[in-house]
DNA sequence: AAAGTAGTTGACTGGTTAGTCTAGTATGTT
DNA sequence: AACATACTAGACTAACCAGTCAACTACTTT
């Protein structure tokens, strides 16, 4: 079997956390392998190129935050409390990133397709790959909304896309901004866009 | 008065353009005098650096920018109609992209603004006081709309920022999948945030 | 036409970059 | 113990990058 390493894993965090924290341009792999203590020699042993290593570790940090988003998005959980609950993980995540970074960075994703989709077609389609997944936690719990009387919505699929545009573009103006209050708006905006009568109140 | 050369403006017009169909990142100093066939040596002339040249060209942009939106959302025009025309003119705009550039690009700020917003401060600053103002030409649509009694927005601010929000989402959404038809659901997302009734009709 | 001014040119510097290559080292297998 | 395998080290190249500079050119004013 020969020697075992943890660099390639070293690898994939420094590289998330870079481009998160800065932009996939300013990220060299020099910066990526004094972040991770590795050798430019061992990175070229794992990975091909900085686009190479940027699409598994953007593919391996959505495998774990997958069981995160199944549990919020639980069809135990009332549909409305749901969605409540994703703004309010998305919330405290981002709040913990600011005490973190000591600035609000918004949603990876989002900053890395909108930078790279015109010029890295693997990690522009990874990147479409992982958003679609996340639409369809949307209108899954739409579909239960319906059912439970709770929404009227016609266009399930085009509910759920504007949803989505609707909270990637807070994320992009939270970090833009570099402001948590932002996000504050979420549940409004969820509730606007699902047709919630206003008389409804707001899950706990 | 010496000698008299457009090249400010051709590199003003170059940057723009490579930002947007690339990235801030990607676009160097180099390719950007190549684009504007000038040299390095007028580049440093005109301006101190690469950022110092995108501020000055990005409030430019807006400069020319600014009488199309004042007329689109024009006083005179009836508020549901001022946002029917923007969406409208949202479309034809990135078509028009679409067949020049091959891609659809969306929001140049909105790219511009998440990929440098950790690292430029003096760009960020400029992205942040034109998205502002644009929010102004929707605060503004809101209220008459409220007073023509075509909708009930409580919160005039906060509905204002969030059709903004759910506009950069599209925009970014119809960049990274380089689709255009993303962007024809601008209208029914604006009436579901405004809460129009579904039994009103689109105007023409 | 002389002088001053606005803009141009391209060569140069020094630092940074992606990527290569060879010699080495630690670990598991037999 | 010895061998294969998985990984490491780090020097090296060639291209590219931002930024400088001094000589030059074209235009306007007087």
């Amino acid at each position: 079997m020969g020697r075992v390493s943890d660099a390639k894993e070293r690898l994939m965090e420094a590289v998330s956390e870079l481009i998160w924290s800065g932009s996939y341009g300013s990220t060299t792999i020099d910066h990526i392998c004094e972040k991770a203590g590795v050798k430019k020699g061992s990175f070229y042993y794992f990975f091909d190129s900085k686009s190479d290593l940027a699409a598994v570790a953007f593919e391996a940090e959505w495998q774990k935050h997958r069981p995160v988003l199944d549990s919020i998005f639980s069809a135990t959980v009332p549909p409305l409390e749901r969605l409540k609950n994703y703004c309010d993980f998305g919330f405290r995540f981002q709040t913990e990133i600011l005490e973190k970074h000591g600035r609000v960075l918004g949603c990876p994703l989002c900053a890395l397709g909108s930078e790279v989709s015109t010029q890295e077609d693997r990690l522009q389609k990874k990147v479409q790959e992982i958003m679609e997944y996340k639409q369809r936690y949307l209108e899954s719990v739409i579909r239960d909304a319906n059912a439970a009387g709770l929404t009227h919505v016609k266009d399930v699929p085009g509910t759920a896309f504007r949803l989505f545009a609707y909270y990637q573009g807070l994320n992009t103006q939270a970090r833009i901004r570099n402001d948590l209050n932002v996000l504050k708006d979420a549940m409004q905006g969820t509730y606007d866009l699902l047709g919630v009568p206003e008389s409804a109140p707001l899950p706990a």
